[in-house]
DNA sequence: AAAAATACCATGTTATCCCATAGATACCCA
DNA sequence: TGGGTATCTATGGGATAACATGGTATTTTT
């Protein structure tokens, strides 16, 4: 399966369309969709992506559950209620929408951030903030781990 | 299975109708009706709304009931008897009922909700209420996934 | 006849399509 | 190997189509 990875960085015109990393599209292409299933992060200030095995993986999560439960419910809504698929233009390129922009603070310019079965869309300052902070967790984890695993 | 996700703000006219945002109505179309199946909400102060699959889902959880259970009844009356199919016309916009619009506490704009197999109608100030609440809700359920669901 | 429902038309905004360009990369062949 | 050409990609712009919304006319109901 191929994985989203590295990172790419390209501007929203003033008709709010970005295109998609090629390297991305192409992935998303494959299952023949010309869609990008997206929601806002639940722990970032960063728009989630993915394609249909994404969206799949949701929809799964879902069916599991009680149908006539308050949890059903309240996951409905904050998972459907603000996921959308975005339709990807002739020229790879979508436009986000209001809610998702506002949720990542998102200007002018996006990060696409690889995250390997799905990928996150950022605002680019925020993004670096984001990475330092976590490079310097992973800083503080490998001192823990390297006392149990010196191969690190 | 085409699902109902994201949600639209629209208006409510002098006349009061109100357009079904295109994607939830090119939903409702694919089974060739021109209608809008719905029904006061059981749990919430909004209006449950769907195409043919959501009316067949609920006529097939009646048909599960003891036919004789005052269960069926309640249940009967409380779906079947408040249960409308609202006329599509011819540029896609429905005249909410009256008593639909005191459940749901309607004014001059109404936020379509989808939530998979049905989307919800809503008074925008209220759901925005409810949905603090659900992501809420989410968050703290959100352990419990993490450990079965990596990738959300 | 009055009121409500329906069909029909008009408009502004937004999304979508199509084409153009510039920079980068890959390709090819002498 | 070097130089040129084709290809791909991101980005911009204009033309077109779709959509939400408002209004008017016509029909149906009661």
């Amino acid at each position: 399966m191929q994985l989203f990875l590295s990172k790419f960085r390209n501007k929203i015109d003033q008709k709010g369309r970005v295109s998609i990393p090629s390297q991305f599209r192409s992935i998303l292409f494959q299952d023949g969709s010309q869609k990008m299933f997206c929601y806002p992060s639940l722990d970032a200030e960063a728009i989630d992506a993915g394609g249909d095995s994404l969206s799949r993986e949701i929809y799964a999560l879902m069916d599991n559950l009680d149908p006539y439960s308050d949890e059903k419910d309240f996951l409905s809504t904050a998972l459907f209620g603000l996921s959308e698929e975005l339709r990807i233009d002739s020229d790879g390129r979508v436009i986000l929408s209001e809610p998702l922009i506002q949720h990542a603070q998102i200007s002018h310019e996006v990060i696409f951030v690889g995250l390997g079965q799905k990928f996150q869309i950022w605002e680019p300052d925020r993004f670096s903030n984001y990475l330092q902070e976590a490079q310097k967790r992973v800083k503080e984890q490998r001192l823990l781990l390297s006392k149990k695993n010196k191969g690190l």
